[in-house]
DNA sequence: CTGTATCCGACGTGATACTG
DNA sequence: CAGTATCACGTCGGATACAG
């Protein structure tokens, strides 16, 4: 992502002017900012989940978003992914402790959003009247 | 005409009624997790930007994105945009209250995200490494 | 300078059917 | 129960050209 032959100097923990980090940030802001991925982790938090008892509970999400989703986190060290050989199968999520670490903010940021929505809903009917004139 | 980009509503079936808030999260997340929405918060911290300073700085982004990042953070109200009447048109977006409160949770997360990217970056590649046996 | 309009390929998403 | 495979469709995003 850093172009190699540019040497990053050490700036301070300053966002905004140090633009290395932000592909960083991005990174993993893709995930967060997946349709599905918050809620996967949302669901996880109160302990380890099995495969269909996730998606009754997020209830519109497919199958194959569900299980994409998983392997996208499990991928990234956020959910490990537990095979019980038993017939029938049995497979459990569960947060890692990194997993855990990113639903702290993640958690905080809905918290705000939350907070704010009659706020955003506003502003987006403001907006909508006046681009509509 | 509006940029079809920029909607968000019609969810589908309510994912569980105990976690309808999270629904208010996604919206956000949607927002906070497009591939440019969080770099333009992060240059407009500072302060006000023009168009073009943006595009600049951003160096990545086309300005058909940048355009339609930009209208979707004004329309919820995040970032206004001020127009001078002049020749040549000189257009300025700055961050409202609202969007610098976002910034904070943003920036939170950034900063996780930046803190744990080797150990995300190493659990990718582990992953991968299994998944090609 | 600051956008808008249009084309088009790439990708995300869901529905369905099938496997172990 | 817990997936995988396949197809069909819509949207996203980039490139380009054009407008105010």
């Amino acid at each position: 992502m850093r172009p190699a032959n540019i040497r990053v100097p050490a700036l301070p923990p300053q966002p905004g002017t140090d633009h290395s980090d932000c592909r960083a940030v991005a990174s993993v802001l893709a995930r967060v900012g997946d349709k599905w991925s918050v809620f996967v982790i949302m669901m996880l938090i109160d302990g380890p989940r099995r495969f269909n008892e996730l998606k009754r509970t997020i209830a519109g999400i497919s199958q194959r978003m569900l299980t994409l989703t998983l392997r996208g986190l499990e991928r990234d060290g956020l959910v490990t992914r537990t095979v019980f050989p038993t017939i029938p199968p049995r497979v459990d999520y569960e947060l890692t402790d990194l997993g855990r670490g990113l639903a702290e903010p993640v958690r905080a940021l809905g918290q705000w959003a939350f907070e704010h929505l009659p706020e955003i809903e506003g502003a987006r009917r403001d907006f909508d009247v006046r681009n509509a004139d």
